[in-house]
RNA sequence: GCCGGCAUAGCUCAGCUGGUAGAGCAGCUGAUUCGUAAUCAGCAGGUCCGCGGUUCGAGUCCGCGUGCCGGCUCCA
């Protein structure tokens, strides 16, 4: 009979019998190993325990303890879920069910939707399963055979997968009792393996079928599990925990903003606290900007419908901005005309499209709705909120001839911008329908575009350094080599992807480049930031582009007296104002460093007859520039401190006789607690310092 | 936009199977003058998101709309 030679993980060989299992190895180790076996590693592929071994091979028996484990863990845990749903909605269609970041999903297709109370029979069900400790077995078939077996069952999703990841070599599906599953595995030997207690089903969702919203919308079911309960439980209080910081109830409780349902959705109202964080962040950037070269503007909020023509905004963006805004004299005569809203749209449209031909052509696009033909007398212009600054600051550089000598030319202005996001994207301040970018636009030529997008890059690095605001991630937004959505010819994306990739090599931090991320006129590169519940949102951004140069037909004479292209780069390190201010509001949990802080001191008097000093006090903090308040209510100090501490004031100066004799006040940072009596004077320097150097630390 | 859920006082929430609303906090008034996270008492506060419908009767049931929440899709 032949033997197997099997090595395990610290070199030591071990000979077995052929058709020896991993689960043999295991137990000629240990019992024990034995039945906390998940799978095994075979010379580095995970395969399940129970299937004979392919020959010689190194073998390393996969428990709790390693890192595959809890990614096999949680995808026997997604099939327990479908075959509990299975067995309590027979009906139920099963599409795909992968293990995620944090847990695990599964789609369903039914007809009648999962209620929340559903979800709780389901846990039931799946710990019955658990405890039949029913075997887990991989079978392996031509893909045919696979599909015509789900077919049978009535699983044409899983029969549509079987077909397509099938085509070229054998597949296999997961059998446990009467439920099978179409996938690669390894799994958990049976049920059994999985402990009640360790999974959670958190919620209901829809979802396109292979993610497209042309298909049909399923069901998906969001659910977590762990190796312990106990890391479960962990889990799920980090989740209530990251429900306290979440902006918009911060927002809410601090009073940093607000949204009304009569001003509109995703329009935000910036309260008095808000305003003052938003405009110490403006003081701070502008700063920076002037320490670097920029030039402020400013420009309207709206812009004639030809301008967005040019720059391809327009109608490519039609469905994602506001409706124009049609002049109120073209108005008139189509009304007369007994034209329809239908009709007047179809004008503006027909307007646009015969403007962007002639634009488009200079820029080597191809022409968007060129078919169309309208007497000119029809033709209507009108007026867009504008979706983006760049078509403003554009006609700003162009209103002057330009010199290589003035380049590059930096404008900068934080401009009001207007989208048309879809209904259920709008979220807090993260994603709304007007918003302010901290925008700038650099006109330089192409041997300062790698300098600028590094000073770019670099701006951006000190805001995040300044803030604290270590954990994001970086991207490198390239074309999609198969989608037509973008402007412009190939060299010059290829010039911009280049000057992107060196700017971002040059970031001392790590990046991705992901194709299909870049803006229609050119690739950038984005500072990627999670919010409280794991959702990312891209803040920072610096892009570059050829091509609205050209359609604008911009130029500057160069040394040789030729006219020249410059190139354009468009850049914003916050983002966009409300939605950075979410962001530092979860970063912070609301808990603003001194200098950003709304309200920075407070000052607590003891007793009424302490009024006065306080109040003397807080003019000269306001007099040194400090945002003081003076809590002269005749409430006992710790109430008054209670409250300090909820409203996260920073710093709250606590002055009772002592302090009134001593000239003195006696400090209670918001975070460290009591700090002893300061000098009032000595104190107030010691904030001032801070605030100048916006130092983040609070004690 | 799509799927599902939710909507009661300024805030957080209670209100069983239909019988025209309640608490805590906040607010106001008064008393208390107090030393590092809640002093006491009284008062006031609600078109139960909006519009229809069923019913003798709707906060509660049904339909439509609006907004919010989670997810999908989208994000120049």
């Amino acid at each position: 009979m032949a033997e197997l030679n099997v090595t395990l993980p610290d070199g030591s060989r071990r000979v077995f019998p052929e058709g020896a299992t991993a689960l043999d190895v295991a137990r000629g180790i240990s019992p024990r190993l034995a039945d906390a076996a998940f799978a095994a590693k075979i010379d580095g592929r995970l395969r399940d325990v129970y299937l004979p071994l392919p020959g010689d091979c190194h073998i390393e028996i996969v428990t709790n303890r390693c890192a595959d484990a809890l990614d096999i863990y949680r995808h026997s845990c997604a099939h327990l879920m479908a075959n509990a749903v299975k067995e309590l909605f027979p009906e139920a269609k099963i599409a795909i069910g992968p293990t995620i970041e944090n847990g695990f999903y599964y789609d369903f297709d039914r007809p009648e939707p999962f209620q929340p109370e559903d979800l709780a029979k389901i846990e039931e069900r799946m710990e019955e399963i658990i405890s039949r400790d029913t075997p887990i077995r991989r079978e392996e078939m031509p893909w045919e055979k696979a599909r015509d077996l789900f077919e049978k069952e009535g699983e044409p999703y899983k029969a549509e997968l079987a077909f397509e990841r099938g085509q070229n070599e054998p597949v296999s599906i997961y059998r446990q009792g009467q439920f099978n599953d179409f996938c690669r595995g390894p799994h958990l030997p049976s049920t059994g393996k999985i402990k009640p207690g360790t999974f959670k089903l958190l919620s209901v969702a829809g979802a396109y079928w292979k993610g497209d919203e042309h298909n049909k919308m399923l069901q998906r079911i969001y659910a977590t599990a762990f190796l312990s309960a106990k890391e479960l439980e962990e889990h799920l209080a980090r989740l209530e925990e990251a429900k306290l910081r979440d902006h918009r109830k911060l927002g809410k409780e601090l009073k940093l903003f607000h949204i009304d349902e009569d001003v509109g959705p995703g329009l935000i109202l910036w309260t008095p606290a808000g305003a003052t964080i938003r405009q110490e962040l403006q003081n701070f950037i502008s700063e920076e900007l002037r320490k670097q070269g920029y030039a402020q503007v400013f420009t309207p909020h709206i812009g004639k419908l030809t301008l967005y023509k040019t720059s391809g905004h327009f109608p490519y963006y039609k469905d994602s901005q506001f409706p124009a805004i049609v002049a109120p004299e073209s108005l008139a005569v189509a009304l007369e005309e007994n034209c329809s809203c239908a009709e007047l749209m179809n004008r503006v449209e027909a307007a646009s499209a015969r403007l962007a031909a002639s634009v488009n052509e200079r820029a080597g696009r191809e022409v968007i709705g060129a078919g169309q033909v309208m007497p000119d007398d029809q033709l209507l212009d009108g007026f867009l909120l504008k979706p983006m600054n760049c078509p403003h600051h554009i006609k700003i550089f162009s209103s002057q001839p330009h010199s290589y000598r003035d380049l590059p030319v930096r404008l900068a202005e934080f401009g009001t911008v207007y989208r048309w996001e879809q209904s259920g994207e709008l979220n807090g301040m993260t994603r709304v329908r007007g918003f302010t970018q901290d925008d700038a636009h650099l006109f330089c030529t192409e041997d300062q575009v790698g300098a600028e997008v590094r000073g770019c890059l670099s701006l951006v690095k000190i805001i995040f350094g300044t803030l604290g605001l270590a954990d994001y991630r970086v991207r490198v937004g390239l074309r999609d080599p198969d989608s037509k959505k973008y402007t412009g010819t190939a060299d010059n994306w290829d010039k911009a992807e280049e000057a992107c990739r060196d700017a971002a090599r040059t970031l001392g931090v790590p990046f991705t480049e992901e194709p299909g991320e870049a803006a229609f006129y050119g690739p950038k590169i984005d500072f990627i930031i999670r919010d409280v519940i794991g959702r990312e949102w891209q803040l920072g951004t610096v892009q570059v582009d050829y091509n609205l140069p050209i359609r604008f037909d911009l130029t500057y004479t160069g040394a040789d007296n030729a006219m020249h292209r410059p190139v354009m780069i468009h850049r914003a390190p916050f983002g966009s104002m409300e939605r950075f201010v979410g962001i530092l509001i979860e970063h912070f949990k609301g808990a603003f460093p001194l200098w950003l802080a709304p309200e920075q001191v407070r000052l607590l008097p003891i007793a009424d007859r302490h009024v006065s000093y306080c109040n003397t006090v807080a003019e000269n903090y306001r007099a040194a520039g400090l945002r003081v308040s003076v809590d002269s209510r005749p409430e006992k100090t710790g109430y008054k401190i209670r409250e300090a501490q909820l409203q996260k004031v920073p710093y709250m100066l606590v002055a009772g006789d002592r302090e009134v004799d001593a000239g003195a006040v006696s400090v209670r940072a918001l975070k460290g607690g009591d700090l002893g009596v300061r000098p009032s004077g000595e104190f107030l320097e010691t904030l001032r310092g801070r605030v100048a150097k916006r130092t983040l630390e609070l004690e």
